[in-house]
DNA sequence: CCGGACTCCTGTGCGC
DNA sequence: TGCGCACAGGAGTCCG
């Protein structure tokens, strides 16, 4: 379940490796993992405007959505969803793993050929194609929050001050805060000592601080972590990311509080499981 | 404005 | 041992 983190993790590995790189040609194995604008899955989907012929430019993020720029300002939003990922690899040779969508050939020729592929088994994720940077930003950006990683408390508090929903919820909206998801919800909640069902609108200036400070430190020990894998997350390389042993509440109920040793408790917030310590984030 | 139910998907992990 | 089912959830839609 790729957050912020893993998305991060995921663009710094591969930035250094691709950009600069030609697309040869694009291998599409299956179509539908393609989005239209309102987000069906019945985009179009050719070789030519997936990148193929192109320079890939730069690799970028915004929230959990990572963006392939082109040369001459087109690109693809990569959103992993529930089970996505990426993975690179030199040759031919890798056995194609099921659930492999897409695969970008890259490289001059034979010899700097190098494979990125678009691996999503439960296919939540898929890729929008955009034209231009003015598309990009008004088209699929344009309803995103801050940036979770650099959130200030005044911008926290004014976000979270326009609504009653519990503040779990409200943080879980991506036009609130841009990032965040289940898991990095649940462990900024508790290192700030907020319980998750607090109306948004009802925390004092005092918890927004400490709210706005974990949520940065939280974000950025787990992109150093290269984020957390309960299953599927990977870096480009394969290698799995290390912050699952640092959380401190997520999967953890019935565990007691590394803080205070009161029995973590689990309750459903939106549908989503929702851990916290009764203690240490009581209303 | 809000919450809740439903949809999309597959691998997993449990109970029987 | 094996089957069936509940569950995981990001984001969108729809309904009350």
């Amino acid at each position: 379940m790729p957050e912020l983190p893993e998305v991060e993790a995921i663009r710094r590995t591969l930035s250094p490796e691709v950009v600069g790189a030609p697309i040869r040609g694009v291998r599409i194995l299956r179509r539908d993992v393609v989005r239209d604008r309102r987000g069906r899955r019945r985009g179009r989907l050719d070789p030519v405007h997936a990148g193929a012929g192109l320079r890939i430019e730069r690799v970028d993020r915004r929230g959990k959505q990572l963006i392939l720029g082109f040369e001459g300002g087109s690109g693809l939003i990569v959103r992993l969803g529930m089970s996505g990922r990426v993975d690179l690899w030199k040759g031919r040779v890798r056995r194609t793993p099921p659930h492999r969508h897409l695969v970008w050939v890259l490289g001059s020729d034979e010899r700097s050929e190098r494979r990125l592929g678009f691996v999503d088994p439960r296919r939540f994720g898929g890729i929008h194609l955009y034209e231009s940077p003015a598309d990009l930003d008004e088209r699929l950006l344009g309803n995103l929050g801050p940036e979770a990683t650099s959130i200030d408390p005044g911008v926290l508090e004014s976000r979270l001050g326009r609504t009653t929903r519990a503040v779990k919820v409200a943080l879980l909206d991506q036009s609130v805060v841009a990032g965040l998801g289940n898991i990095y919800v649940d462990e900024a909640l508790h290192r700030a000592l907020i319980n998750p069902t607090q109306p948004a609108d009802r925390i004092d200036s005092n918890g927004i601080e400490m709210l706005a400070r974990s949520i940065r430190s939280i974000l950025q020990e787990a992109i150093d972590a290269g984020g957390s894998t309960l299953r599927d997350h990977r870096l480009p390389s394969g290698q799995e990311g290390r912050y699952r042993d640092a959380h401190q509440v997520y999967g953890r109920a019935t565990e007691p509080c590394p803080r205070c040793g009161t029995s973590l408790t689990e309750i459903r917030l939106s549908a989503r499981s929702t851990t916290f310590c009764p203690s240490c984030q009581a209303l």
